[in-house]
Order: structure tokens, then C-alpha cells, then sequence
RNA sequence: GGCGAGAUAGCUCAGUUGGCUAGAGCAUACGGUUCAUACCCGUAGUGUCGAGGGUUCGAAUCCCCCUCUCGCUACCA
């Protein structure tokens, strides 16, 4: 009997590249979710796929000199097999760059274009010609322009532009009839506060800027922006038309359960991709769930350190179901969490080897030992030990009820937890019991049987539990003990193992314990073998990198006349303070000839204001004049930037006089 | 700067409407046990519950203030 339908989601991955393990988390995290509702009898479907479309991936194919249909296929293809191989039970991998969900989302803006949501405007705002700069609405005075009080136009550059203001106030009721809505609650306050009480600024929802992206099919310029384009997976995946000749799947599935997202992305999720459906007509999701990240805990990932985690890697190393297990348990509810090998090998050892593995293997070897494997129920205890045993089936009996309380609010880590309260409970009742000592006394034989049937049957329903978290070793488990893993309707109830069934003469070791020290140089070792042979996902070999350099991201190639528009000078810092009501400004007066400019530059962690006066520095002279923080800024500072953020001001290496050029 | 969250055992955290000697897991030490993957079971802990002040018979829990950390956000030209 089915209990309706689930529909679930993960956002979809970014194909510029390989996720790493703080990305691959998240697919884990839905199966988890999406396996439970399943087995708890809800009809599933669960999807995750790709996002395709964008600048990024159209440089970073330039780069690789293959065309983005060809890298987005690459990587696309290296997603999917990361999912498959860590044993996610998706049943629909929707990619942006799918022919169905590209003309839908051509429908899509048009519609919202035609009905008036959308409408055609300029990117940069409003355009003062003396002070050369943009203005958007919500910055002009009186609507002139802020800085010197004259009249602005509207800039050349053309763009469409989605009315979000027009839907707030129905985002806002809904937010706040619907406390289920944004999870975990802290996200919906940030929401609110930052975006939506404030006021919703119109979102620019096409670009010119670049090609690799779904073109607006009634104005050849533009593509659609690339996040219109993806939120709307979660509805073209499972056949939305917005001329109203929509599958029965998408009547019956929309809208979506569950959202499952990183925190990264909420904004989008719980105001643009409500609007979005606002505008369509459509029903918003039921839930949004912005997940915390799993981080590493010395350092920022990153490809130059070798420290980046990837599944397949991990998974190579302690077994898929070791990664999905410390992954899921890890998982931090609110605050983000601490991923590392040294962590793995911990939690490993404890909770997966020594509580179960162990619980299993001497589960099994004393039902062989003592009865050559059969496992029976004599139904044998005295008072004493019926109180023992029926304390054991309680706990065996009410795991299910409390995992399914813990799933319900998303408290994943949590509800593993249950179900290894019962494995624990099951090594005290051997210590209790005994039967080492039963074992010795021809009369006990009974009792002794009766211990290991208990014990047994609580490893089954232990592991029926398990499955939704770690299906291949719950079947691992089920098939040492000769029998078949449980649907949750059978988990209330303590006796199911059929009595006088028989075990696997030879158990094998679910998890062997790991050495941390032998872990780590292993680890070290393949880092340094792979780094030589290593092949990107762009198909482009990766040179070893050699210490104490870094690599950035490489941006298109330009002409000597884009570079020759740009004026460089030595600039002399005669004074400088910092900026009031800012964290990182510092504001320089800066001698460059016989002029003197303010620059503002987000350097106040690194440069106290004293130390800057009287160095020499090299200056962006020509760049267009902006407002940061109430102070006018007409340059720009150059710095070098480490990985780590770190900057450093750019001076001569020999004495130069202020003004002097750059070239 | 604005808004918000938090600071509890070595580590990760739980502490409901203020109430007895402040808890769990991991790690540590000791004891027990030997069926088992040197595993399991038990016991023991230590904590100025961030600092200070206040309300109260009584505060980790409420109020004020301070310090620090974190998240979102605005500036990072």
C-alpha cells in the first residue's frame, strides 16, 4: 500500500569539472533520503543531473580546445559515474544540454516574456555620460545620478530582466504560512532579512556576454541566464509544458517533496525559483533543504595541495559503503562539518568494524561453533533471562519507529545513530548472556540456542534498517545470515528469522580495522603517482605542480589592443585611513604626476593604514570611477593573491617616480 | 557596517517551559571477559557550563554589558 508519492531532487552538478567529495555528498545524502521513503512505502522519484550551460564552461573548453558540448559530455559523463559508483538509486539524470529541456526552457522565457514577467532592459542601469558611470535604479537620487546630480539614460547594453518585485509579497505570506518551507530555519531568517523584507532588485535573466548557453529564441543575442535555465530541471525532468500539455508524470509528481541543496545556493532556490513558478502558475516545492558542507579540516581543498577528497578515490580506499556511511553520519545538520582520512579511519575502525563488523562475525561464529550453523528458537528462559531477552526485542522492536522520527526532520546522522543503539545492545546482550559459559553445560544447550536466534533476528532487523544508508553491506550482512533483508512493515515484530535456518559456515570480515599511519602513506604514495599521470576531465594532461606556485583559472585571450586601453602607473600612497562602517577598505590618497587620485582597496587585513603611507604601488589609472562603501574610488591597487587570499601590493623593484608608466 | 547564530569534559556535541550531585559519543585510564576483527562489557573521571554584573529561594537555562567565533549580507575597482 503505497503511503503517495515522493518526489525528490539534488541540484544539479556543475559540469566544469570533477566534484570533489563536498560536492559528491550531497547525491549520497538525497539516496540515503530516497531509498528510506521508498522501502517506507512511498512511490519514489528521485532525480539529479547536470548543469551544462555557462561562461565558465565555455573557456574552460577554449582552454582544453574542444568544443563545450564535447567537455560538458566528458564531464557529464565523469558525474554519472561518480553517482553510479557510489551506489545512488536516481532515477532520472537530467542534463541541461538535453534537446527536451532546452526548448522547454526557450518556451519558458518566452512565455514569461510575453505575459509581461520578463521584460527588455539594460544590464548596467542607468548611464551618467559626465561621470562615465552605471547606475542601477535603487542608487540614483531623485533619479539622477548620485555623484554629480545630472541626468542619467539608460545604458546601450540590453538585457531581459525578470519583475521579482512583482511576486515578493506573495513569496513573503508564503514564507511565512509555510514554516516547513526553508530548512534549517536560521537559512529562512537570512532570507528574509537580507533579500526579501528589504526589497527584491529585478534579476537580469539573459547575457551577451557569451554563446555557450540555451539562446533566447526570439532575440538571437541573448541566452537565457544560466540560473532560469537550470532550476527548471526540476520540472522539465519530468515532463513540464508550459503550454499546458504536461505529462501525467509531471501532474502527478509536482511539486517536488524535496529539494535537497547546499547552503551555497538557497537564495536561489527559496526566491528566484519561487517566482519563477509564481509566474508559471505552477505550485512551489514543499520543501527546501539547505545542506551544510563537509570540509577538510586543514585547509581549503585544493588541486595544487593534493589534498582534495574525491569519492571514487575514497571509495577505492575504504569501500563504498565506509564512504556513504562516514559521509552520512558526519553529516552536519546546520553547521558544517570535517571531512579527512584520519576521520574515516576513526569512525571506521569504531563504529563500523568493532560495533558490527565484529557483532556480526562473533554472531556467527558461535552459531557454527555451537551448532553448526542453525540458528533456532527453543523459546528457552527463565524469568530472569526473559527480562533480559525481552529488554533486547524492545530496543529490536522500536529502532524502525525512531530512525523513521529522525528521517523525517532530515536528521540522517541521527537516525543512523538508532540503528547502531541496537548493534551496541546486542554486544551487551552477549556479555550479558553469556554463552561461552551456556556452551559448557550439556542442559543450557537450549538457552544457548535461544541467545543466538535473539541475537540473529536483531542483526536482521538491524540490518533491513541499514539498507537505505548502506545497501550493499545490509545484503552482505543478510546473506552471511542465510536470509533476505526486510521491507519496514516486518521490523515491529520480533521472530521473522525462520527457526532452524541455517548460517554461512565461513563469515567474512565486513570491515577490516585500519592503521591511520599506513592509511596516510599509502594515500601519499597514490597522490604521488597519480599527479604524473593524472589526465583532467578536459581531456588536458595536468602538469605536476611544483611546490610553491599555484595555478589560477585561465581567462580568454585578448588583443594587444585590449590590453593597450588600460593605463598603468607608479602611484605614490601620501595618506591614507581607513574607511568608516567597512571591514576590509582602505581609502588612499594617491600621488600619480602632478595628480592625486582616492583609491579604495579591500586590503585592511592585510595593510594597516600607517604602513601604506609613502610606498609605491602600481595603479590602474583609467578604470571607471565606482562608490564602495559611500567613498568615490578612481583606480585600483594591484595585488598579487596566494591561494589562501593572502595579498601583497605590487611595487618597483628599483626607485621610480610617482606617475611614472607601467608597460 | 546591518541581520542572525553560537561560546558546555581533550575532541564532537545534547541540555526541553530556570530546580536535586550538568549529560552522550569518541579518545584516555582502570577492571571484567574470551565467542569475536587486540574485539566486547563495565567503571572512573576531571568541566570556574566564554568574562563580569543583575533578577530569583534557586540559572548552563531569563535580563544587561563585554570578549571571541561563525553564517548571511553590503562594500572587496
Amino acid at each position: 500500500m503505497s503511503k503517495g508519492k515522493y518526489y525528490i531532487t539534488t541540484a544539479i552538478a556543475y559540469t566544469s569539472g570533477k566534484p570533489h567529495i563536498g560536492n559528491s555528498y550531497e547525491i549520497v545524502l538525497a539516496d540515503s533520503i530516497a531509498r528510506f521513503k521508498r522501502k517506507d512505502g512511498y512511490d519514489v522519484f528521485f532525480q539529479t543531473g547536470t548543469d551544462e550551460h555557462g561562461q565558465k564552461i565555455e573557456l574552460k573548453a577554449q582552454e582544453a580546445g574542444i568544443t563545450p558540448k564535447e567537455y560538458v559530455d566528458n564531464v557529464a559523463g565523469t558525474i554519472e559515474h561518480l553517482w553510479n559508483l557510489m551506489d545512488t538509486s536516481y532515477d532520472k539524470f537530467i542534463r541541461t544540454t538535453d534537446t527536451y529541456h532546452e526548448k522547454q526552457v526557450q518556451k519558458i522565457f518566452k512565455r514569461l516574456y510575453e505575459q509581461g514577467d520578463i521584460y527588455k532592459g539594460a544590464y548596467e542601469g542607468m548611464y551618467c555620460t559626465p561621470c562615465e558611470s552605471f547606475w542601477t535604479e535603487s542608487q540614483l537620487v531623485d533619479g539622477k545620478c548620485p555623484d554629480c546630480g545630472r541626468e542619467v539614460k539608460p545604458a546601450k547594453e540590453e538585457a531581459y530582466f525578470f519583475k521579482m518585485s512583482k511576486y515578493a509579497d506573495r513569496l513573503i505570506e508564503h514564507i511565512n504560512t509555510h514554516p516547513q518551507f526553508i530548512q534549517p530555519v536560521s537559512r529562512k531568517n537570512e532570507m528574509m532579512n537580507n533579500f526579501l523584507l528589504p526589497g527584491l532588485q529585478d534579476l537580469c535573466v539573459s547575457r551577451t556576454s557569451f554563446k555557450w548557453g540555451i539562446p533566447v529564441d526570439f532575440d538571437s543575442n541573448h541566452v537565457v541566464y544560466v540560473w532560469l535555465d537550470a532550476l527548471t530541471n526540476y520540472i522539465t525532468g519530468i515532463g513540464y509544458d508550459c503550454d499546458g500539455n504536461s505529462t501525467e508524470q509531471y501532474k502527478e509528481l509536482w511539486p517536488a517533496d524535496l529539494h535537497l541543496i547546499g547552503k551555497d545556493i538557497i537564495r536561489f532556490h527559496t526566491i528566484y525559483w519561487p517566482i519563477f513558478l509564481m509566474a508559471l502558475g505552477e505550485e512551489l516545492p514543499k520543501q527546501i533543504f539547505g545542506h551544510p558542507w563537509l570540509l577538510q579540516g586543514d585547509g581549503k581543498m585544493s588541486k595544487s595541495k593534493g589534498n582534495v577528497l574525491y569519492a571514487d578515490d575514497l571509495a577505492d580506499f575504504f569501500g563504498v559503503d565506509a564512504v556513504r556511511y562516514f559521509v552520512l553520519h558526519e553529516m552536519p545538520f546546520e553547521n558544517d562539518g570535517v571531512i579527512s582520512r584520519e576521520l574515516i579511519v576513526e569512525r571506521l575502525n569504531s563504529d563500523l568494524a568493532n560495533t558490527l563488523g565484529n557483532l556480526v562475525n562473533r554472531t556467527i561464529s558461535m552459531s557454527n561453533k555451537y551448532f553448526g550453523g542453525v540458528v533456532e528458537d527453543k523459546g528457552a528462559a527463565t524469568d530472569a533471562q526473559k527480562a533480559l531477552d525481552e529488554d533486547l526485542k524492545a530496543v529490536a522492536r522500536g529502532t524502525y519507529e525512531r530512525v523513521r522520527r529522525k528521517m523525517e526532520e532530515l536528521r540522517v546522522a541521527d537516525a543512523i545513530s538508532e540503528i547502531f543503539v541496537l548493534f551496541k545492545r546486542c554486544n551487551k546482550y552477549i556479555d550479558e548472556t553469556e554463552p561461552w559459559l551456556l556452551a559448557k553445560e550439556e542442559a543450557n544447550k537450549d538457552r544457548l540456542a535461544t541467545v543466538l536466534y535473539n541475537l540473529v533476528e536483531s542483526i536482521a532487523i538491524g540490518a533491513s534498517l541499514l539498507e537505505p544508508y548502506m545497501p550493499s553491506t545490509a545484503e552482505k550482512i543478510a546473506a552471511q545470515l542465510n536470509t533476505s533483508l526486510r521491507g519496514f512493515e516486518e521490523l515491529e515484530e520480533f521472530g521473522k528469522y525462520p527457526s532452524g535456518n541455517k548460517v554461512t559456515e565461513k563469515p567474512e570480515i565486513l570491515f577490516a580495522r585500519l592503521d591511520v599511519k599506513e592509511v596516510l602513506e599509502k594515500a601519499e604514495t597514490l597522490f604521488e603517482g597519480s599527479k604524473a599521470d593524472e589526465s583532467g576531465t578536459d581531456g588536458k594532461k595536468e602538469e605536476a605542480v611544483p611546490d610553491g606556485v599555484i595555478d589560477i583559472e585561465a581567462k580568454p585571450e585578448i588583443s594587444y589592443d585590449e590590453f593597450a586601453k588600460m593605463q598603468f602607473q607608479v602611484g605614490e600612497i601620501i595618506a591614507c585611513e581607513e574607511v568608516p562602517k567597512s571591514k576590509k577598505l582602505l581609502c588612499s590618497k594617491v600621488r600619480i604626476g602632478s595628480q592625486v587620485k582616492q583609491i579604495v582597496s579591500g586590503i585592511k587585513q592585510y595593510y594597516s593604514a600607517e604602513e601604506m603611507v609613502g610606498k609605491k604601488v602600481m595603479v590602474l589609472v583609467n578604470l571607471k570611477p565606482a562608490t564602495l562603501a559611500g567613498v568615490v574610488s578612481e583606480g585600483m591597487l594591484l595585488c598579487a593573491e596566494d591561494a589562501d587570499g593572502n595579498l601583497a601590493l605590487m611595487t618597483p623593484e628599483k626607485s621610480m617616480p610617482a606617475g611614472a608608466e607601467i608597460c
